[in-house]
DNA sequence: AAAAGATTGTTAATTATTTTTAAAACTGGT
DNA sequence: ACCAGTTTTAAAAATAATTAACAATCTTTT
């Protein structure tokens, strides 16, 4: 049998030892793998096999779940749909985080019509923007308010994420307002550095960077060769 | 004086050791920090100077730099000026990079609405859409084409980059295209992971990811105090 | 129910990255 | 032109991350 499996697995989240940052970039993907696993209705997978699909050693893959606890199980390997679900945990997809938007431009509405962070539990509540014009709109259905109503908003409904999607300067104006407001996490897509104390975590998304990236190995690339 | 500096620095490309890709995930940033002191007017700058503005060590910074050869000076510091353009041409900004999008959907529109990446040598040329409804438009000036032309497209223009902004399906199947007609560098936006001959490189933005490790961040700080 | 085979969890070894240290080289003032 | 103060470069040491190895333990077959 395999469900007894469960009752054995280590209190990951009583033995607070810190995990290492590449560890959890690591994680979504194989979220992703086994998400597409499922889809194919496979039930079990050793790590040898994921590694081959995944194109890393089997090795990484058993030390980066031992991390969090024991999921998998000698001789059998690990029950797919319940590792799934436990990398959900992990990532905190179990429950909702509830986010705005911060700039009504063409990114901040192109993340709010993405539909599939709702899948995820990462829903957006609204939409806010320092133009009269956008105010009022909807984004799928997300209503567009004024940019000054956001201290307020925060005050009265509870957000987990604040997405900035405006330039540098106001994104670093407006941080201020998400820190005082008690915004615990921003997703910040301004190509600017945010201060902010140690209990918010900011996560950047700076796409000229990504792109200068792959402008560097295109070019090493062509000389290598 | 400073400028003979130039006369003994290592020749960075003729030597061939592999530089990390810790290493080229920073340059950027120092690139961006770079601009952000010329535009404040500031001449010189020491590692440690940078470091306390960049909140990384100066030993780190220092190293870094040295993979690519000696840009600074005892006693005297980096060149703002001269450090900027150096990474500007180790990442390959001071070339035009010819890029296609291909998707018109909401996100590709949005990457070739966005101006800023012009600024830095990365000029869209055209994007490829299925929809016929799509082709005929522009997007600032971007001419849409159908996506069945783009094999001949990219056969008779010399484009460097393709930016992969379709469902991971459709992306899958458009990269053998891609590799087929020689381009060396793919932009994948889709969540899926490509698979491409070892002389093409591929950067993935997957922004779902990306929020899953800011979830798993935000749930770790909450545990934490 | 026992034996053979498979695969994890975990420790050890290896490799990669970051930080420290110290010698060499330059600046700026006198 | 010299000297004190900086600051880089480069080498060495320390730390972190990855990979390999293997005993423990479960599954599967007979």
């Amino acid at each position: 049998m395999v469900g007894n499996r469960i009752l054995r697995r280590m209190e990951y989240n009583v033995e607070r030892k810190e995990i290492s940052s590449a560890v959890i970039k690591r994680l979504p993907r194989y979220h992703r793998y086994l998400g597409d696993l499922m889809a194919q209705g496979i039930e079990r997978i050793s790590s040898q096999e994921l590694s081959v699909r995944m194109n890393v050693t089997a090795s990484q893959i058993r030390q980066d779940l031992n991390n969090f606890g024991g999921f998998g199980q000698q001789g059998y390997g690990y029950n797919v749909a319940y590792l799934y679900q436990e990398i959900a945990k992990i990532l905190g997809l179990d429950r909702e985080n509830s986010m705005i938007i911060i700039g009504c431009g063409n990114f901040g509405r192109t993340l709010a019509n993405y539909q599939n962070f709702e899948n995820r539990g990462f829903v957006t509540k609204a939409i806010f923007d320092s133009n009269p014009d956008k105010v009022g709109n909807r984004v799928r259905g997300i209503p567009v308010l004024y940019i000054d109503e956001m201290r307020n908003y925060l005050n009265n409904n509870d957000i987990k994420i604040a997405v900035l999607t405006v330039p540098r300067e106001e994104a670093v104006k407006l941080t201020e307002i998400l820190v005082e407001c008690g915004i615990k996490a921003i997703w910040n897509f301004a190509h600017v550095d945010l201060d902010v104390p140690s209990d918010v975590v900011v996560e950047n998304v700076h796409l000229s960077e990504s792109l200068m990236q792959l402008s560097y190995r295109l070019a090493e690339a062509a000389k290598g060769n």
